[in-house]
DNA sequence: ACGTTTGGGCCAAACGATTGGGTAGAGTGA
DNA sequence: TCACTCTACCCAATCGTTTGGCCCAAACGT
């Protein structure tokens, strides 16, 4: 089972524009238009027959053009670099899989890489990315705090952001502040007075939005939340957990926690049993983004749904638009309410 | 906010290889050998303070080569293309998180695609990562049934398999088999005789060496499960659902459910549930991977730990033997199994 | 019959880096 | 002094494409 230490036979009868010119007579660069498409340079290029030729042979050989080379020549790799900030997060994850499946549609490659929210990683990713010539960029971890995206931008490098906004970048993300709106609106609506927040990092826009949706739907309701009742945390179900057992320790327990992420909520789930509390019975608790697993849960979650898998879809889209040269303007995608068995009436 | 319609700051001043040598008054070629380390070479190539001078120039003009050219001339591209399922199974998100990380401590560059354990789509965009001319492969979707990965063999093209395993081409997986039989052992000692299993898809070998692990085990203990408890599902939480819905409708109810994947158990948790039953009192739920989220449930997973991130990092590795000529040995990483709420002594 | 168009190509210069050969001059040994 | 070896470079071909020109012959208009 030993390995070829060379890979001669896999390189040596790659078929190449000189092979196919050779076998057919005619010249490269006559090749070259031909297979290029474009119609009125195929045909202005050659004869039927000779296309016709050209194309079998091409066919036989199953030619793939170079990218290197037509990088190489037209300056333009194909390529496009995607920033998030772990993979891991099924929402991102589930974002890339529409960047993914978009760029190919487009013949775009992409590359992605976890920062961590890092800064440093995020600037070191990036300039991996740049280094390699990406065409563009999308980044699904922009940072209110550290506007890294401001030098890009001001380095003329074509780029939009995804999930999170910042500045006015051309953004594609979920409209969250209508979302958290909409949460408050079913917690109103259940009688809850009495609510917490775990809102998530306070560089994300998704977070924030979230929570200033919310919070302004219930100061419209003529119940302002108090600030210690609103607590940022992290998105992951650990940062919910905490979080979420801090808000539940105050003097009055909240009877509804809202947390900006599934995951942070199913922390929060965690909490709430762990003080020896049901979920949906004594405290409702409230999700963001509807990942698949949250309907399935023991107790499953009342959650708003994000598009998450069109919103990478759109990003792309809307970075072709800006490596065109035409310019972008944001999106945001409309979420709603999904209501399960975790959040219910007002118990008191 | 007009964008600039062509990049020409972006790509005018990028230094070349050129750009330096005019400014140090030498042949490009030196300069080439100067910046392109390997000692040896770099020292052959100039004097002490030319090579100094050069290096202070290249530093200057943070110049970095275009890797087009030199894949162009190279003929090899430092690009590794990877194939999962889908990436929006953390499973399979962070296992890419482990590529990803260690391929770019190597200087490689990943792409990664779905393939939604579609043979078609395999396929396809294994030719896709070809025409881009990569280096070289990694599977995470490798099928018992359909076997591609045959096919990439034979055409010479240097791969490794991850996570699944199949025919005898270098892999790196975890020892599903002794999983299983920690799952076995576990219930075992709970008292447990009548169990099901929901054994994922028969086409991976994940599912199928974690099950067949249980089966062996419960076999030696002289309790054979019955071939109508062990049934095959998808790995996400709407197969788990379903199947252990089923399983749990047999005239003998088993008291006990092992799913092969965190998710299908979590999908298995809501149709106990639906059933009327209580995970963790009625009946047991174990899991396979130990996903972040599954000490954070309502009721708490108890599930075996798989390495995830780690056969990321091992695949790249002996990627990176394959491509050096080495051959290279399969592995299986060890797992560990930890036991939470979900399960507990047999209540009958 | 003669200029002009057009169909059907060919030519060659890039793009940026790598690499197997030179080669001029300085230093060395005999 | 001569042959020789380093040292420190330079030369040029090459990787596979793209693309602005150029060119020849046939057809066409008048």
């Amino acid at each position: 089972m030993e390995h070829p230490p060379d890979r001669t036979n896999q390189t040596s009868h790659r078929a190449t524009l000189r092979t196919i010119a050779e076998r057919a007579g005619v010249h490269v660069s006559t090749v070259s238009r031909v297979l290029n498409g474009s119609e009125s340079e195929g045909s202005r290029a050659a004869g039927a027959s000779t296309i016709a030729r050209i194309r079998d042979i091409a066919g036989a050989l199953d030619y793939t053009p170079d990218p290197n080379a037509t990088s190489l020549r037209t300056q333009r790799t194909h390529l496009l670099g995607v920033l998030v900030p772990r993979l891991s997060d099924i929402v991102l994850a589930t974002i890339y899989e529409g960047v993914e499946e978009t760029a190919a549609l487009h013949r775009y490659y992409t590359f992605v890489a976890n920062t961590r929210d890092d800064p440093a990683e995020q600037r070191a990713r990036t300039e991996m990315m740049l280094s390699r010539r990406v065409d563009g960029l999308i980044f699904g971890d922009a940072r209110s705090d550290v506007r890294y995206v401001d030098d890009v931008a001001a380095r003329g490098i074509p780029f939009v952001l995804v999930s999170r906004h910042v500045g006015d970048h051309p953004a594609v993300t979920c409209d969250d502040y209508a979302g958290g709106r909409l949460v408050a609106e079913h917690l109103l609506a259940l009688g809850h007075e009495r609510v917490g927040v775990i809102a998530g990092e306070p560089y994300a826009s998704t977070g924030v939005d979230r929570s200033a949706g919310f919070l302004d739907r219930y100061r419209e309701a003529g119940l302002e939340v108090p600030p210690d009742r609103v607590a940022h945390s992290r998105f992951d179900t650990a940062g919910g957990h905490e979080t979420g057992a801090r808000l539940l320790t105050g003097r009055e327990r909240p009877t509804a926690l809202f947390a900006v992420n599934d995951f942070a909520a199913i922390g929060a789930m965690g909490a709430v049993r762990e003080s020896g509390l049901r979920v949906g019975k004594d405290v409702s608790v409230v999700g963001f983004n509807d990942v698949p697993l949250a309907r399935e849960l023991p107790v499953p979650l009342t959650t708003v749904r994000s598009p998450m898998h069109k919103m990478g879809q759109r990003s792309v889209e809307l970075l072709m638009q800006v490596l065109a040269g035409q310019d972008a303007a944001p999106e945001r995608l409309v979420p709603s309410l999904h209501a399960r068995a975790s959040s219910a009436r007002a118990a008191d």
